[in-house]
DNA sequence: GTCTATAAGTTGATAGAC
DNA sequence: GTCTATCAACTTATAGAC
């Protein structure tokens, strides 16, 4: 028999590796792979340096992990593009979400950022999978809405690097946001601000007649 | 007297200084500042490490040299937004400006990316000094196009911030580009389909009618 | 399952001969 | 101005007591 209990399933365990990854998370954002040290993980979460490869091997499983919930969570709001729904209101809302994530979990952005700006070593073969199995069929919606006369014909592939760039920004680079507006901080009004300017830019640029301002989801 | 000769004024110097800048460049894209080593830089420019040091001094130097540069070159396509230009073409030849480098210098931007992206430590003053003031500037002159009905109103500074993030993705993020479109390399093509997209989007989006397309500039 | 101690390897930086 | 040799510090990962 192993020390490990076989009942509670785990229980410890996982919490333990929840602890971590969300330690993780800033660590990795602020200084990168190489800059982030096992050491100022381990601090973050309170635990020793050995139990940090106990739970996940290595430096890269454990980022690699952290990375692929980020990817997960990322995807999750396209999910509410389909045929059926209004254009408009759907990629209002779409950007919406993406805006409201940018300004809540700015971390886990700027980790997949620099995933990305370094070639996608570790999460590559999911990006040419899950990603852009998921992208394929979400054009395809696009597609449809141009071929029914009720957007302009825009490229769909190149308008999902647009709104990912146009709402991403706001956490990767809000240094530069901050810079240029002089603030020390952004404040939800700027991010309204912020949404609100991406979601009729884009609009206006689909064609599509942008709504009257909506408050803020009461998420 | 030194041993540096007084007369050719620091010929060997500043040739010597460049060549380990664009070794560096490539160096510190794929890798990030921590990843990023000396030894790696000293190889990739054809010299002892020692030498990096007696140019640059430190690693830091080094680096910070590199990104002063890339904005430099970075703000330069702004200058043509002025207030007696025609909106639509000053507006899609800053797109098609920012393209551009995108696809010629894709580790200069992932450079000045990743010190967005981590806060920038060294870069920090020039963006709340140089950035903000010619960000203010130029602004001032969307406003006054705003102001004259000749186009919709939109944020200035917040356009700005998206038209970096919609043309600089196709550089910082190009491996998530190619993931989605299949490729495993951006053609002329590709780059050519980006830009008209990002045009036409934006134009669309600011109220002008997107001019027919253009072929691109011999250069 | 937790933690201390340490091994093994890497890196930025410098000394000093040429 | 160039380059070899080397140091001091740091980092990932593991061994082994508890």
């Amino acid at each position: 028999m192993k020390a490990a209990p076989a009942e509670p399933a785990g229980h410890i365990r996982q919490a333990n590796r929840e602890r971590i990854l969300a330690a993780a998370e800033p660590v990795f954002a602020r200084a990168g792979f190489n800059g982030a040290t096992m050491g100022a993980i381990a601090e973050a979460a309170g635990l020793p340096k050995a139990n940090l490869h106990y739970y996940f091997g290595s430096k890269q499983d454990l980022y690699r992990e952290l990375l692929a919930g980020t990817l997960r969570d990322w995807l999750v709001p396209m999910d509410s593009l389909v045929p059926e729904a209004d254009p408009a209101t759907a990629l209002a809302s779409y950007i919406q979400a993406k805006m409201t994530m940018s300004a809540a979990r700015p971390d886990a952005s700027r980790v997949f950022a620099n995933e990305l700006l370094h070639g996608a070593p570790v999460l590559g073969d999911l990006m040419r999978t899950e990603l852009r199995t998921m992208v394929a069929k979400k054009a395809a919606v696009v597609r449809a809405w141009i071929a029914a006369g009720r957007m302009a014909p825009v490229d769909p592939e190149h308008l999902f690097f647009t709104l990912w760039a146009a709402t991403q920004t706001y956490a990767d680079f809000d240094v530069q946001v901050r810079a240029v507006l002089g603030r020390s901080k952004l404040t939800r009004r700027d991010h309204e601000r912020a949404a609100a300017h991406v979601v009729s830019l884009v609009l206006r640029g689909c064609g599509l007649v942008p709504p009257p301002p909506q408050p803020p989801p009461p998420t």
